[in-house]
DNA sequence: AACATGACCCCAT
DNA sequence: TATGGGGCCATGT
């Protein structure tokens, strides 16, 4: 896996932008080739690189209770074993921080 | 060039 | 909400 691939670097860049607090789903940061995102997450060993914040679509995670672990320390928010994706879930083409603004959408639908 | 695999996604039970 | 089945794209053999 060539992680300096036009398409990796693509990914790897979304992932980078995905700000503390916050994840985004893996057709979100590979659209169109979800599975591809998880090849290049696979293959990157940089220490670095935020990949917990890459969650399934429907908030449940790829690596389990360690990952849980990253996401709590934070505060992304769970409901039952799953990240709340409608609180936490940033746009798949937002790429700068934003100021969380807590109960705005989280109980809003 | 064909076949198998994957840190996935969606729709229908 | 939980399961099952089928479809997708990019890679590696």
């Amino acid at each position: 896996m060539r992680l300096d691939s036009s398409r990796a670097r693509r990914v790897l860049a979304r992932v980078r932008a995905t700000p503390e607090g916050f994840v985004r789903a893996y057709g979100d940061v590979s659209p169109g080739a979800p599975r591809f995102a998880g090849s290049v997450l696979s293959a990157c060993e940089d220490p670095q690189l935020p990949w917990h914040r890459i969650v399934r679509a429907d908030g449940s995670l790829a690596k389990g209770a360690r990952q849980r672990a990253l996401l709590e320390a934070e505060g992304v928010p769970f409901r039952g074993g799953r990240v709340d994706m409608r609180a936490a879930r940033l746009p798949a083409d937002v790429e700068i921080a934003l100021v969380p603004d807590a109960d705005a959408d989280a109980d809003a639908d």
